[in-house]
DNA sequence: AATTATTATCGTAATATTACAATATTAAAC
DNA sequence: GTTTAATATTGTAATATTACGATAATAATT
């Protein structure tokens, strides 16, 4: 036992779940809020913003792209990293939903 | 190593960080999803929905109360679970932060 | 082609998460 | 007070995450 048993649920049910695990790290809340503001947003800049060593940013930034949160292009030997919105509208679509439906119920807490 | 270095980040990021880590698991997803219909939220229900065990779907609770996102109020010899909403819409603020910032800067990729 | 700069991957140790059986706790019902 | 019902806690095995040093891969520069 141990691992997540993703077969027992909806596939919207996955999907936000992985996209919340991906946020569910400071180092890719700082990330994200980084990419948000940055003109140029290459990766070593990231490096650089972050208490952590190249590999470990790396790491989190491969996170970041299998949940689809960001995607990265190539820039000479640089790659410039950016932040893929659609993937956080169906964050947002997720708790937008809860809040409507919560409407529809009487509070009982 | 292993553990999230915490201190490096700011309050603000732990916090969203904490709340997206909470959702990070497609139960927990379910969860939400059934205390936010459901008339009568009680623990027992849950545990019917679920594909998993009594202590595993406690477990769940438990990350979910401590993340803040959910309360329970005992209710005889049954715990009344629910969402608490002002939780939820910390990340939301969180996600319409970056949409704001991002519109102001040119996109890259 | 050798050097330099940038990013990714590998290997690995420390830690955390997930899941559940067994057991404990709590409060109503008898 | 004993039984029953609902939930929590404990213990533990399997797995995943986090972090980083060492190294590889890639592409521009010299």
């Amino acid at each position: 036992m141990g691992a997540t048993k993703t077969e027992h649920y909806t596939n919207s049910q996955n999907e936000v779940a992985t996209l919340a695990k991906a946020l569910g790290h400071p180092a890719r809340i700082a990330i994200l809020e980084y990419l948000a503001i940055a003109d140029k947003c290459i990766c070593g800049d990231i490096v650089n913003e972050l208490p952590l060593a190249q590999p470990t940013v790396s790491q989190h930034l491969k996170e970041l792209k299998n949940a689809g949160l960001i995607k990265g292009s190539i820039e000479g030997n640089a790659i410039c990293y950016c932040i893929n919105e659609d993937a956080l509208q169906k964050l947002k679509k997720f708790i937008d939903q809860i809040s409507t439906d919560l409407l529809k119920i009487k509070t009982c807490c």
